[in-house]
DNA sequence: GCAAAAGTGTTCTTCGTACACCCATGC
DNA sequence: GCATGGGTGTACGAAGAACACTTTTGC
C-alpha cells in the first residue's frame, strides 16, 4: 500500500525492531530497501508517520503490512534524531521492539523493499543509516527489561515445557540457568498454569506444558509483587 | 534569545522535567506560557528542536536558556505523539529529565515565558497540554531508575552527609529507610568517598561529608558490580 | 536396553530486616 | 545540662547458589 505525500510527515518515523525466537536461537526480522536512499540495503522495519495516526499506530502498522499480525507485544524504547543520521534531509526515528512467537509464514516484503528475512543476533548483516546502532540498544533494552517484566513469555507458543522457558532466557540474556533453581524460581511465582497435557512427538519422556496468564500477574502485580529473574 | 522559523522543526520538540531537592523535599520546575496557545499557562521547559541540534541538545539549550545551567545529568526517558496532544497541528515531543543541585538563582523565564518556579512534587498546577501525564511518566521513570543507577547523587551538593542521602531516597521513593540498614549498604558499595570534613554550623553533632565519584562506579560497573537499592 | 531429556531436595552461604542505645555539639 | 541529630552491632529468617541421580518415553 502506497500513501499520498500529503498525509505523511516527512520528518518522523518509527523502526521496529522485532524479536522472534527459532530452535532456542534468538533472530530480527529485517528488511531489504527497495528504494533510495540506501537502495538494496538491510534495515529495520519502519515507515513514516500519518498525520492522523499516533506513533505506536504507526508501529504496528508496519509490523501488520509485512507479517500479517496484530495484537503483538509492543513497547518504546528511545528515539534516535542525530542530525544526519537521514541522508539529505532531518528524520528523527522512534524505536519499538516487538516479541512475536516465530513465523516463517505470511512474511511479505513492505511497500518499500524487496525482501524480508530472520538473523540470528549474532549474524546480523551491515545496517543501513544508524540501524545498527538503535538495534544494539534496543537489545540491551530488551535484556534489561525480560529480567524485570514477564514478557519472555511472548516469544513462546500459548502452551510451553519449562525448558523452552529457560532456553528463552538463556537466549536472550547470552547466559545458562541451574534447571533446578531456575524451576523453582519460576514455579514459586505462581504466573505459571500447569495444564494437563504433555508434549507429543519426542523421542523421550514428554514434557509437562505450561501456560502464562497476564491476568494473573496484574493482580499480583497490584498487590506489590514484582518480577524479577 | 528568539529563533528564525527557517531553523526550527515545527513537528519536534523536546520537553525536560527538571528536577531538584529543596529541604528534603523533590521539586520540579516549570514555566508560565507567555504565548499562544495555552498563554498563561503553566508548562514544562520545552521548546522546537532546531534544525542543526540533536535532540539532546535541544533540550540542554532549554535548560541553559532558563537556569544557566550546563553540565548537568539528562536523560531521555520517553517520547510522546498523540494526535491532538498539541493544538491546531501535529507536534511530537521528546521527554528528558535533568537532575540538579537545587537552586533559586539565576532561574529566568525563557524567550516564550514570562514566570519560572520550583514546585513540591505534591503541590503542581494544572499543566498545559499533555504535560501533567509526560510529568507522570517520568517521575515513574527517575523512581526506577534511582534505584537501578547511581543518579541521586546529582541531586546533591558535591559534599554531602548519609543523612542528606537517605533523605533524598525517601523524598524521591516516598518510602523510608532504617537508617543503619541505609548505611551499611551504601558503604559496603564502596562508592562513596569519605572526608575529613564535616558538616559546620548545626546545633548539634557535625556529620561526615562523603563525596561520590563517577569514575570509581565505572570502573566497579566494568567488573559486574551492579548497583542496587 | 539404550539414548535423551524430564524431573526432583538438601546444604551452605549470603543478604535483608528488625531493633535501641550512647555520642558529640551548640546553645 | 539539655535538645538535636549522628553514629553504631547483633540475631534471625529468607532467598540464592551449588550440586547428582532417578524417571519416562520412543526407538
Amino acid at each position: 500500500m502506497q500513501y499520498n505525500p500529503e498525509d505523511i510527515l516527512p520528518t518522523i518515523s518509527t523502526d521496529c525492531v522485532i524479536f522472534g525466537l527459532d530452535q532456542g536461537k534468538l533472530k530480527v526480522l529485517l528488511t531489504r530497501r527497495a528504494i533510495a536512499p540506501k537502495k538494496g540495503g538491510w534495515a529495520l522495519l519502519g515507515g513514516f508517520v500519518l498525520k492522523h495516526e499516533d506513533l505506536e499506530t504507526s508501529a504496528r502498522r508496519t509490523l501488520k503490512e509485512i507479517s500479517g499480525m496484530s495484537n503483538v507485544y509492543m513497547e518504546q524504547v528511545h528515539s534516535f534524531g542525530q542530525v544526519g543520521r537521514f541522508p539529505s534531509r532531518r528524520v528523527i526515528t522512534v524505536a519499538y521492539y516487538a516479541l512475536i512467537n516465530y513465523t516463517l509464514e505470511n512474511l511479505k516484503p513492505g511497500p518499500d523493499s524487496s525482501d524480508v528475512q530472520w538473523f540470528a543476533i549474532n549474524e546480523v548483516p551491515e545496517l543501513v543509516f544508524d540501524h545498527r546502532y538503535i538495534l544494539d540498544t534496543t537489545l540491551a533494552f530488551l535484556r534489561s527489561r525480560v529480567r524485570t517484566e514477564p514478557i519472555g513469555f511472548e516469544l513462546l507458543p500459548a502452551k510451553f515445557t519449562l525448558t523452552q522457558l529457560q532456553g528463552l532466557y538463556e537466549a536472550v540474556l547470552g547466559t545458562s540457568f541451574d534447571t533446578r533453581n531456575f524451576r523453582k524460581k519460576l514455579l514459586k511465582m505462581n504466573l505459571l498454569i500447569p495444564l494437563d497435557e504433555s508434549q507429543t512427538g519426542v523421542a523421550h519422556r514428554a514434557a509437562r506444558l505450561y501456560s502464562f496468564n497476564k491476568d494473573i500477574y496484574q493482580k499480583l502485580k497490584a498487590k506489590g509483587f514484582s518480577f524479577e529473574l
